[in-house]
DNA sequence: TGAACATATGAGTAGGTATTCATATGACGT
DNA sequence: ACGTCATATGAATACCTACTCATATGTTCA
């Protein structure tokens, strides 16, 4: 069922119509882009916190940086790529701002990467 | 039905139920830095690429090199890391060596989170 | 065994990123 | 208007990471 080998790697590539197949079906460079930048803000373990803490539900940024213990310049820091991102949202009231989950595919990803992990981490 | 602000925040907290109840449903440490682990290595235009063409169906290095127009030591390198976390695997067959997807999880993952960008894409 | 090929890997480097420190913005009470 | 507090932001820095180049490993065939 797999092709024939062709010719010479460098130049020529090994399996062509495996690789054209594979051409055609290719992402847009735009959404592998935007899947990378979504998956990069994801991937930072200070964040994931972040989202996990907001998960239970709205914190201001001076009560997230006790959570975490963190510096309230890193977490406004961090707080602002996600936004970004629109991961999370803030609600101003008086001096104070809350934040919250702003998108609930968020969760989902990380409660999936998570039984990724789980799966996996035994055998290896 | 939100908390009483109480005292000052560098120092004591502002909402200090709603820290604890988070700080109880901490995710542990251990946990944020597998996701994040997890998600660093799908956070990278070149892997989400690498991913994507595997989903079509198995290739090997040189044919990946190919279809993604680039080095075959550049490709080599990523897959290594793609292995470590279980997301690709390799059958070696002679000098060729096919890889494929190791893991259901992480196509849903990809499409879940093309998902949420298409669906934040609009407003912004 | 030796040449040829596919893949893996180590060192080096350029660009990216998370935190800190200092400071700015913006809102409230007096 | 002023001081205080919560948050945001710019610059600097130390660390990390993706690629390139050179080379090693491992397989096949003569």
């Amino acid at each position: 069922m797999r092709p024939e080998i062709g010719e010479l790697c460098e130049q020529h590539v090994l399996h062509s119509d495996a690789v054209e197949r594979a051409k055609q079906e290719l992402v847009p460079e735009q959404d592998a882009a935007g899947l990378a930048e979504t998956f990069k803000v994801l991937g930072d373990p200070t964040r994931v916190r972040l989202i996990h803490a907001l998960s239970v539900g709205e914190l201001c940024v001076c009560d997230l940086a006790a959570v975490l213990d963190m510096t309230q310049s890193a977490v406004s820091h961090q707080l602002r790529l996600l936004r970004g991102m629109s991961i999370v949202k803030g609600r101003r009231e008086g001096k104070v701002i809350f934040y919250s989950l702003d998108d609930d595919h968020v969760v989902q990803l990380l409660s999936q990467a998570l039984e990724h992990i789980r799966h996996i981490g035994g055998n290896k």
